[in-house]
RNA sequence: GGGUGAUUAGCUCAGUUGGCUAGAGCAUCUCGUUUACACCGAGAGGGUCGGGGGUUCGAGUCCCUCAUCACCCACCA
């Protein structure tokens, strides 16, 4: 088959796709004799389109996949999406709001259905665009973390930490978004500076500072440090009154160590209800707490006159009333202070007391290893032990960090999208209250009781996250009857049987806390085992300068879809894979997908002169090394092999690839393929072809099964399904005749284009190797000719490269120009000579270097000595006999 | 305030447990149309591996220190 000269990624690649879901290669087979290899996908957001974050996940996934696959394996790769409970909330309301209606109006039910007929569209433009990047899934398992399945996970997992007493419900300051009307975790919560006032008031006798005077109307004790010596005549649980907003008012001194008497006047009032630091203070001294803004960000009643205005109307109107008072002190216009917000839905936070549903980190309840641990024990045991590997090495040290602080995990939202909290009460005419916790909701009457009512919240889309490893293989049929338990599931899904723990987990560094650290915790606690063996942390994409991509900077942003539809999607994997490594952020600009792109084009083009040279039909029969250059293709072709698995199997795929790179273009298309058009092996050159297509597959799936599939002398089948072969063995010696061939052409190229002569002619005597090389020499030197003469004479430019008697027809004159080159030659040698016998010559380093650098080192330095006696032999010729130069 | 990382060619980055005469891509310069490929081929230039000190036979690699930059966490009454 004629191919164009230019590879059109697109005209192939929809096509190649479709051809790998029909034959079936990324399905997973549990009952295989295989090896296993499994890695969950992190499940995209279902509402979100593609971007350079998920092209470099699925590609780094995609290559681990398809090599091992390529070694053998029977491979699981586990895609799907996740409800992304705030974002898409947050896009529903904001739909609602542009309508002029709001959630409330609508009702719970059909904000619900409204939300899943968006996300059921926009689903599958994620799922296109992950198969639009070679993704090899296995789409039969596709799930999605509001699948019945997983929910009933959710359900159980709830239960069973409520039973075992990790599960809490409590009042506690949470981060509250009055737009969103729900609470955020810690993690979610952006800061961002911002220029503000600062107020100082009278207060009592103490003088206050705040930067949010519209918190102070109920404020009613003031807290110093108990060695603060200014004010070690007031004692701990004085009271004094202080005139204040809306009048007098009885205020408590409190002495406690959190305050800073170094910042401002050292005293501070506090308002518990508004206020992490305040709520533990108050916690620690039993004080009152009082609400002062409510959940729409409104103020309330005890604000008197400013009751049921917004915060940002209310402050200069409150500063301003104690100002006519006489209470501000001072105002200070320049202050920095940090503004929260909600890293989804873009509200300012206001911490709010709300009563929420916890994970108790420090419990002990789980047996780990024989040891009764808390979750936050076995989360730092299994990385400290080695259970988790987390790659790069240093991250396990933000890992700790993070665990070492972590607090108990609020895990109730106030949104309406998501896993519903699994608890329902009810009440009686008494007014008391029964609670039941279960994974299905409760179905008994009883006389005197209302019905069961379902808790409102719902959970954190990071409580189903954490279950994702096992959650998506349990089997969903089974999953259906309730009278199963749990552990039922676990034993009877042949999926979570045969493929967890999965092999590796392969994410951002970004999420570690969020979802890795979350993903340990509570699959440790269900499951007794860790969800995955490695995690491989991989960095962000930049731009070309190093910034964030931002939606808010259209311009930086690079679309993957573009450039896939411009460039090819095997383009834009390798621009990926190129200088990546694990927990570094990389840059990536268009010069480096172009240069992709141009390596996607010279493999097309060496399988076109392949395919061109074999023809149709292709004799395996006796496929062997003959020459020296198939010796030495062979061997390089079986260690480009092996490093590239051995890299992909420690997950640097960086080298892998330049290792794939420069065996593909500089070992093969520019050595090989120049030397078998002199010394042709037609069979060996389609099986170094296949080979290469073969190792090459894995970071450009689409480019090698489009050459696969018009190979004419391959029968049906499917590249992505082909394991990776035993390269025919080679012999060394034939294999380092070529690399002196490759030495000798080097030094003649160097020399005719230092010299800029050309049509010059190698002469040699009493060298056989030449003589049995000539040919390939000739064309791949570009000599005018090679040929053996009589004797040897002082014509000419003798060869260093090699110790063959051979020189080339230069004439003197212009060869005298080359001695400058010699001499800098032997310069550098003389200098490697010097540090090699240095080394030799030091005795503990022959004694205590081992043995085989030494031998190493002798061996060099045995060569740069043979190296720089011809090169002395040249330079002298040169040197003594310049008189016979000059000539007529 | 606590922590982590980076600093290697003009640019972007590799460089495993110390064994290096420090690599690649892009860019630059010179030459070149040859049974695939100009999205190509051949060749070249370019680095005291941020500064200083130390350990070692040996340091880009390990330790200390300084400088600059980036990021994360906590927090600012």
């Amino acid at each position: 088959m004629k191919l164009p000269k230019i590879y059109e990624a697109k005209e192939y690649e929809e096509n190649i796709y479709a051809l790998w879901e029909k034959s079936g290669v990324f399905t997973a087979d549990p009952h295989s004799k295989k090896e296993r290899f499994s890695i969950s996908m992190p499940p995209p957001n279902e509402t979100g389109t593609l971007h350079l974050g998920h092209a470099l996940f699925v590609t780094l996934q995609d290559v681990m996949s398809r090599h091992a696959r390529g070694q053998g394996k029977d491979v699981l790769w586990l895609p799907g999406t996740d409800h992304a409970a705030i974002a898409t909330n947050a896009l529903i309301e904001k739909q609602l709001a542009t309508e002029g209606t709001n959630k409330h109006e609508i009702g719970r039910d059909d904000f619900l259905k409204r939300t899943k007929e968006f996300v059921g569209n926009s689903r599958d433009t994620i799922n296109t665009q992950i198969r639009a990047m070679g993704a090899s899934v296995d789409w039969s398992r596709s799930r999605y973390t509001l699948d019945d399945t997983l929910n009933r996970c959710v359900n159980e997992v709830f239960v069973k930490m409520y039973n075992d007493g990790l599960i809490y419900r409590g009042h506690r300051i949470v981060n509250w978004d009055p737009n969103l009307e729900t609470n955020v975790s810690d993690d979610e919560v952006d800061y961002k500076e911002e220029l503000g006032k600062f107020y100082t008031f009278q207060y009592g006798p103490f003088q206050i500072g705040t930067a949010r005077p519209e918190t102070k109307f109920g404020d009613k004790y003031v807290v110093m440090h108990p060695d603060d010596k200014r004010y070690a005549q007031y004692n701990h649980g004085d009271t004094f009154v202080a005139e204040w907003i809306n009048g007098p008012i009885t205020a408590t001194i409190i002495k406690d160590e959190s305050v800073d008497p170094s910042f401002g006047t050292g005293v501070m009032t506090i308002t518990p209800w508004h206020s992490q630091i305040d709520f533990e203070i108050a916690e620690r001294h039993g004080l009152d707490k009082e609400q002062i803004i409510d959940f729409h960000g409104k103020l309330l009643p005890i604000a008197k006159e400013f009751a049921g205005m917004d915060i940002a109307e209310a402050r200069p109107k409150i500063v301003a009333k104690l100002k006519s008072l006489g209470l501000l002190v001072t105002e200070n216009g320049e202050y920095m202070h940090s503004i929260a917000t909600n890293s989804r839905g873009k509200g300012v936070i206001e911490p709010q007391i709300r009563l929420q549903w916890f994970i108790d980190v420090n419990k002990p309840v789980m047996d780990w290893k024989g040891k009764r641990c808390s979750m936050k024990q076995v989360m730092q045991a299994v990385v400290n032990d080695g259970d988790i590997k987390i790659i790069p090495k240093n991250y396990e040290k933000v890992y700790f960090n993070w665990t070492n602080n972590l607090r108990d995990w609020c895990i109730s939202r106030q949104i309406w999208w998501g896993h519903r909290v699994p608890v329902w009460y009810r009440t009686n005419g008494d007014g008391e209250v029964e609670t039941f916790v279960g994974v299905e909701m409760p179905t008994d009457t009883s006389e005197g009781w209302h019905e069961w009512e379902q808790d409102p919240d719902t959970l954190d889309t990071w409580f189903s996250s954490s279950l994702w490893t096992w959650s998506t293989l349990i089997d969903q049929d089974l999953a259906k009857d309730p009278t199963l338990s749990l552990q039922d599931l676990f034993d009877r899904s042949i999926d979570y049987k045969t493929y967890h723990p999965t092999t590796v987990l392969e994410t951002g560094w970004d999420i570690l806390q969020f979802w890795v650290a979350r993903m340990i915790l509570a699959t440790t606690y269900v499951t007794g085992e860790v969800p995955f063996k490695d995690v491989y942390l991989h960095g962000l994409v930049r731009t070309e300068n190093g910034r964030k991509m931002s939606k808010s900077d259209p311009e930086t942003i690079i679309d993957p879809i573009e450039v896939i539809g411009e460039y090819g999607t095997d383009a834009l994997r390798l621009a990926l894979v190129q200088g990546t490594s694990a927990g570094t952020d990389q840059r990536l600009g268009k010069s480096k997908i172009l240069a992709n792109r141009n390596f996607c084009n010279k493999i097309w083009n060496i399988a076109r002169y392949v395919e061109d040279v074999v023809g149709d039909d292709l004799d395996r029969e006796g496929t062997k090394a003959i020459s020296a250059a198939d010796h030495w293709i062979l061997h390089k072709l079986a260690a480009a092999q092996q490093k590239i698995s051995d890299d992909i199997t420690q997950y640097r795929f960086s080298e892998a690839y330049e290792t794939l790179y420069h065996f593909i273009w500089d070992d093969f298309a520019d050595w090989y393929i120049e030397a078998s058009k002199v010394e042709p092996n037609i069979s060996l050159l389609a099986y170094v072809l296949e080979n290469v297509l073969l190792i090459a597959h894995p970071f450009a799936p689409f480019l090698t099964e489009t050459i696969w599939q018009t190979l004419a002398w391959e029968n049906d089948s499917v590249l992505a399904g082909k394991q990776l072969r035993t390269i025919l063995r080679s012999d060394s010696k034939e294999a380092a005749a070529f690399q002196e061939v490759q030495a000798i052409v080097t030094e003649i190229r160097f020399i005719t284009s230092a010299m800029k002569v050309s049509g010059v002619s190698l002469h040699y005597s009493d060298a056989p190797f030449i003589w049995e090389h000539n040919q390939i020499i000739q064309r791949l030197a570009r000599l005018k000719e090679v040929s053996e003469a009589e004797s040897q004479n002082n014509d000419g430019l003798y060869l260093t490269s090699s110790k063959q008697r051979c020189w080339l027809d230069i004439d003197t004159a212009t060869a005298q120009n080359y001695l400058r080159e010699l001499q800098a030659k032997e310069g550098r040698q003389i200098a490697v000579i010097k540090q090699l016998e240095g080394r030799l010559g030091n005795e503990s380093y022959v004694k205590n270097a081992p043995k085989e650098v030494v031998e190493q080192t002798k061996q060099q330095l045995q060569e740069a000595q043979d190296l720089l006696s011809t090169l002395e032999v040249e330079t002298q010729r040169f040197t003594i006999t310049p008189t016979e130069v000059t000539g007529p």
